[in-house]
DNA sequence: GTGTCTGCAAAACATTTGCAAATGC
DNA sequence: GCATTTGCAAATGTTTTGCAGACAC
């Protein structure tokens, strides 16, 4: 239980549907979820929890940390462990799956950023779209 | 009156609110809007459109390829006209300004993503952002 | 016991849609 | 004249918020 013994260390309290949400997102590797998937994975565990809840939940352990989402054109917020490797996305329209990128091209793509533009890059925000070589 | 001639040869029509929206985006060179400010700059000078309309509007000039836009990670889309060239933007955090990235280093970044990930990419929605240099 | 967290309901916000009236061609 | 477009109002979908009661510590 690596994430709630982070929120407890944060000085935040182990509850019921802190728990549970925890659960879903460790017990799922680095699946990616939109806030609606989890929050039926979660009433079908545990009739009890609301999805306003589910929304807190996730901007706490976001906010220490440890998950990111991230926002598709239309539609929801998906949301995802957080990788320290990782922070850049490429989301296959046919199949929905979200491939991680790995750092070493994402470095050489933030190179690519900070040399044309100047910027002083702080957020990757998104994710490429594309057929993946399995749909292709 | 770019925009609009390109509408008609597109075989829709030139209507008053079309005029508006294109006069906007015209006049204000590569700036980027919101949808909420294009629709107050247009009741601004017109008091008879409609959001509704905007949205509409938006959507057949997206539809026939002369603007573009984008999401940022909470709120509403960003719209702005298209520049053949450029199929990617930055995000200043600060100032707000959305600078585009050329068309050699987007090709660049692409290739380096098609690479890793054997994707064939269609389409990259998204910003990244950062601080741009005025702001550092 | 006290301050944090939850469920519930309602609000907020962006976007879309159905429809009757208005308008472009 | 007829199909397209518009304004209006209502619906939709996502996310946030206020509040009273429940719960963690």
């Amino acid at each position: 239980m690596e994430l709630l013994s982070q929120i407890k260390n944060k000085g935040h309290r182990v509850t019921k549907s802190r728990e549970l949400i925890c659960r879903i997102l460790e017990d799922s590797g680095h699946a990616h979820f939109t806030v609606d998937e989890l929050y039926k994975k979660a009433i079908r565990k545990n009739a009890d929890i609301d999805l306003a809840t589910v929304y807190r939940t996730l901007e706490l352990l976001e906010e220490i940390g440890l998950i990111a989402h991230l926002h598709q054109a239309h539609g929801s917020g998906i949301y995802f462990l957080k990788n320290n490797e990782t922070t850049m996305h490429i989301l296959c329209i046919n199949c929905n799956k979200i491939i991680d990128v790995s750092s070493k091209t994402y470095n050489k793509i933030n190179n690519l950023l900070i040399k044309e533009t100047q910027f002083k890059i702080i957020h990757n925000n998104f994710i490429y779209s594309g057929i993946c070589k399995n749909c292709n």
